[in-house]
DNA sequence: CTGTTAGCGCTTTCAA
DNA sequence: TTGAAAGCGCTAACAG
């Protein structure tokens, strides 16, 4: 790492005034194509690096995005930010990333930190409990994921088009015997939103529905599999693909290979240990993606308040 | 959003010098005590918020450290970062994180925008094929992970006692038919370190070797084990947990419960889902705290350029 | 097209 | 103990 160097040494070693040198910078079309020519070879040689911080206050804008979510090791928020990194670096923006660990309070000071370093907006990831008044008094620098306001943006997963795809998958396939295991409903959206989904599918077909609800773990759904199924069970829908699991785990023992076992989350995993399964793609990434476009839009003044569904597919 | 305060706001409504205020938000003991808690009590209800911006600007750090990993949904790297977010944030810093998706050109690419953003440290891992010559340039201002060099400071996993452990496990249990199932040793650590390490180990316990290496997927090694199991092989060594899935599952199918897997990466799914199985943990979370807490000592001038290897334990 | 001149919000002498 | 003033490195009028 070598002496900083200002804006007014390139200046200085180019021949130039300072300003000049910020035009260069700046991509300012005024400035006469051999001046601009010298200028970045005297900056190319120098090695210089224009300092963001001074940009930053200069121009109000740090070019850097907050991105707080729940943890870092959630599949889904993972490639939901690998999403959001590829759109708002192709768009010159930096990420700060914070975790949550689901703590209300937790979010809140990264929202307090992410403040007083000028990001230019946040996306948050929504979880059951989380405090979204914070986040809403960002106003239009900032969109959350997976939680419902109507004071900022969202971008929201389709959990009732989520469990349609998959109940309607086994319902083509002239099964009638679903049954649903899922988290407790006192998670908003993958608890309640999805069971309601499979309710709602059930009523629709005329199938009795049958389920059960624990936590989002395999083991939970491991141990609900065998309360859950009967002799002419045909087929499970499972809540997340970790549920699926645990249910298609135990179906193996149970050596029940005659019922098929959907997840939700699209990992490679569970089709390839359990053939018996299928998981549906909530579109995890393209969520992320969709989700930094539209910070990205909204802080360019282009767009305004806007609430988005990700469309699920079929793995 | 409220309006932007500056410290000139905070100082006229509290009837003091601007450099009051400022003394006030750098805890410089020289105010008098009566003085800061008036000062406070407007910072507290004006809701101002000092500029990091300005303040980097200014002193020179901006508290900031960027993290480049490979991809954010390696599960290895994701919990890393968990570590070291949990220390640099301890310590007052925020990261800005990066993925460089193996590819050493946008590695580069991203080193120059975190100097560009005046971070204060950098942390890498490493992946095969990175050029650590851009890094080693920063000096004591980083810190690499799973990586070899002098140049800087790094923190490494104990690639050979990963299957030391796993072996001298088997070995206990008067296992002599271990075979090995790998990646391919182009990949320097977990390819060919871990490979060595098995034959290392065999020639120890006069045990034949026996392995084969491939991609890092499950399909891979479902592919390989048909090639590599005898009628007497009692266990397979794998190099990672994704590895082990593949071969575990394979061995299901061909019901051969009596050969016993060990994979790497302390995946709770892995012996979840096949009892026979058990991982080792390279210690990812705590590699990640160490190599945070290298490089901030190293910032504060406390350290020098230092080596670490992470320990590995048994799930 | 380009140099000069003000600041951005903050920290830090330097006097008072 | 405090205020005034001088910049940090940069951008953006404003004149040439």
């Amino acid at each position: 790492m070598t002496q900083k160097l200002t804006i007014l040494d390139i200046a200085k070693l180019a021949g130039v005034g300072k300003s000049t040198v910020s035009r260069v910078l700046t991509n300012d079309p005024k400035v006469k194509p051999e001046t601009r020519e010298k200028v970045e070879q005297v900056i190319r040689e120098s090695g210089y690096v224009p300092s963001k911080s001074a940009q930053a206050m200069r121009g109000g804008s740090a070019k850097v995005v907050g991105i707080i979510l729940s943890r870092l090791d959630s599949p889904s928020e993972n490639k939901a930010v690998s999403g959001i990194l590829e759109v708002i670096y192709q768009a010159g923006y930096d990420a700060v990333i914070m975790e949550s660990q689901f703590s209300a309070e937790k979010t809140n000071e990264h929202l307090a930190v992410l403040q007083k370093r000028n990001v230019d907006g946040v996306i948050v990831f929504g979880f059951s409990g989380c405090d979204i008044q914070a986040v809403e008094s960002l106003e239009h620098k900032a969109v959350v994921i997976a939680v419902d306001t109507d004071r900022v943006s969202s971008v929201g997963y389709d959990n009732a088009g989520i469990i349609e795809l998959a109940m309607n998958r086994f319902i083509e396939q002239d099964k009638r015997q679903i049954s649903y295991v899922g988290v407790d409903p006192s998670d908003k959206t993958t608890g309640l939103m999805r069971l309601n989904a499979y309710k709602a599918c059930c009523e629709q077909a005329s199938i009795e529905p049958r389920y059960r609800t624990g936590q989002l773990s395999h083991e939970s759904a491991y141990q609900l599999t065998d309360e859950l199924i009967h002799s002419d069970t045909q087929a499970i829908v499972c809540a997340s693909d970790t549920l699926a699991m645990g249910v298609a785990k135990r179906l193996q023992e149970l050596n029940r290979t005659d019922i098929q076992v959907s997840g939700v989350g699209a990992t490679d995993l569970l089709s390839f240990i359990f053939p018996n399964t299928f998981s549906i793609d909530p579109g995890y990434y393209q969520a992320g993606r969709a989700s930094a476009n539209l910070l990205i839009q909204q802080l360019s003044g282009q767009q305004t308040i806007t609430h988005l569904t990700q469309q699920a597919s079929l793995q």
